[in-house]
DNA sequence: ATGGTCTCCGATCAATAAGGTCGTATTAAC
DNA sequence: GTTAATACGACCTTATTGATCGGAGACCAT
């Protein structure tokens, strides 16, 4: 349960890949294509194109057409938070139907769900969580680092 | 994304009533059928059966058959946690793929996969989240409580 | 004890989303 | 202009979820 999509998989791994390669020790600022990805993980090829547009599209990476081409990160490892490449590829986080709902609308005709709030601050720490950790977290040159824990306080009704 | 099932969600909402039913201050010990919480939060009686009876199969609930029989808990609602619920209707926590694979098989032929353990380390304290919460703090009669916050410390590689 | 009712239970079906594929257009380096 | 790379859109295939149906078993009243 709660498991997050390949496609969200595939996003950190290439991601993961092109900050390592691009602040790393080894050849930094070079550029990084779709095939060398795919090849290096065993990922689809076409379906991995497709996760990069997308992140492109968020302007979590820029592209680079035309041969010699590639992707490279648009901002520093440090300021790319695991939330934000995961909501790029999945949509908003959001543990129930009723999280985004606009007003008007409610999840189970009238407002009989007392499970709303509770799960709603679920919700939040796990936010908490994934927007504290970062993909410098994830690189190779990043031995040990520690995490500021999430705090679920107060939970009611 | 990270979205739980419907039939999650039902599995809490049910519960849920059915502990603020058997020990609230109403009509405690009382047996509540599968009608009645169907009608009360406007959920799809046959669906909702199947939901009780994974319920029931895994020892969260008791079922009683026959005329004015019903579900009553199986244990206190401060012992089922919310973790045990969901596990219960979705299967075992995992974030990944790879997150219970048996010895032998891989994710991705060959472990090239340099984000397993940070995400192993974000499932962690996800578990240990749910794994804090328990059917007592869903009820009516608890308005505020405190919950011990996970921690994920010392992430590497 | 036996009929009738009420419940749990198992198998089945339809809708939706995910995962993956293919072909073409567009862009930039040489 | 040719080549090599991304961009974009349509499509298919499969798995999961959501939902439904019919029957089996248990309890209570008479």
């Amino acid at each position: 349960m709660l498991k997050i999509s390949k496609k969200a998989d595939y996003a950190l791994m290439a991601l993961q890949h092109i900050a390592t390669v691009q602040f790393g020790d080894v050849t930094p600022g070079r550029v990084v294509n779709t095939k060398e990805i795919a090849e290096e993980y065993n990922i689809p090829l076409e379906l991995l194109a497709k996760v990069l547009q997308t992140l492109a599209k968020n302007a979590l990476i820029e592209s680079h057409n035309g041969p010699k081409g590639g992707y490279v990160l648009a901002r520093r490892a440090h300021q790319i938070t695991i939330a934000q490449i995961l909501e790029s590829i999945e949509g908003p986080l959001g543990i129930t139907d009723c999280s985004h709902e606009k007003d008007g609308e409610f999840c189970m005709q009238r407002e009989n769900c007392h499970i709303r709030t509770p799960l709603l601050k679920v919700q939040d720490s796990i936010a908490q969580l994934l927007n504290s950790m970062t993909l410098q977290d994830m690189m190779g040159g990043t031995p040990l680092i520690t995490i500021q824990s999430p705090a679920v306080q107060g939970v009611e009704r």
